[in-house]
DNA sequence: TCCTATTTGATTGTTTACAATTAAATTGTA
DNA sequence: TACAATTTAATTGTAAACAATCAAATAGGA
């Protein structure tokens, strides 16, 4: 009867101040006024919209990227080598705004797959260089669906997103600054 | 003196491909225009910007938060309880737009810290009902500090970042439908 | 030259995040 | 009342994300 509790919930734990408490807890039925979806403080605080916006825009890009075989960040660092091939950890780094403990081993899933390929630079040997493999080159023909799926799902007009990408590059940056 | 590679980079494998590898890659030399950190296109997608926004306030919240013993997204759980004491599971996950397989051990580590206390429904024992602990119910009082200090980091005024926090509400909730 | 400081990436450990599955409790239906 | 369908969390496995640390290579200064 109380397996939920025995099972999943309080495995290491002792169980009595669960299933003896006698909590009268704010009965739901006498709040149904506040339980009316009163709009949350949340969604007026821009950190937790951008919060919530990456992980919807993560949610719609998954289907589409699952064509490719690509996670979000993966796909990512791809499109930066598509734009300029032959990056460094540390370059790729600063394009993406991520550090080595997440790009190494997401490097080394796209190596895996036969993308890209991971070399020390010969004229530094601290440097590793990325560079793609042919398949990872010809990926990017299929990659032009993957944006025009986005861009729909949006429900926004080019010119609107182009100023509102504007306004939340300035608060990034400023934010980067102040750190 | 490849200790490097023999260490780190291809332990598995062999690094024939690497240490014998004689492919000429272009040089970085003759590429001197190009380095001149010419903008990137990522800068120019907004799924992007938002995703590498959220990582920047991330950031900046961490020296704030470590004060509080929270983490970002600990943070916004207790926050949603500040607002609403006694919230299932499922309804902090609607809040916050994240599933129990994220908020499980979430707030198993709230309660680990007494910050929270789960239990049980006892109207319908399939929820699991969170509710603050006086010292969650306390931590509220220090939280101020917090929203300032990050108000101050992000540089825009608060009307420009009312009108830029419903603008991306809206993509946020389109790209929630689309999905 | 030698020796310290810096740079670069890898590693380890902790915490998110989510898909897919599982288990229990509840609801709905015949 | 039985029994299937639904709901709710927990679990498992994979993949980010980052802090802290480490090791090697390079750069710089005495």
């Amino acid at each position: 009867m109380h397996n939920y509790i025995v099972r999943y919930l309080f495995v290491s734990k002792p169980i009595s101040h669960i299933v003896h408490r006698t909590t009268n807890a704010p009965q739901r039925c006498a709040m149904s006024k506040k339980d009316e979806r009163e709009p949350s403080t949340l969604d007026s605080m821009l950190c937790f919209t951008v919060y919530s916006t990456a992980h919807a825009f993560n949610r719609a890009y998954k289907p589409l990227l699952d064509a490719l075989g690509l996670t979000y960040p993966q796909y990512l660092a791809m499109f930066a080598l598509w734009e300029r091939d032959d990056l460094s950890v540390k370059e790729m780094g600063e394009l993406l705004h991520l550090d080595s403990g997440t790009l190494t081993p997401l490097l080394k899933r796209l190596e895996a797959v036969g993308l890209v390929k991971r070399a020390r630079d010969t004229a530094d040997e601290r440097s590793v260089r990325i560079r793609l493999t042919p398949a990872g080159a010809a990926l990017r023909l299929k990659e032009n669906k993957v944006k025009q799926g986005i861009l729909g799902a949006c429900g926004v007009t080019p010119d609107d997103l182009k100023s509102l990408n504007a306004q939340l590059v300035r608060v990034r940056d400023s934010l980067n600054e102040h750190t």
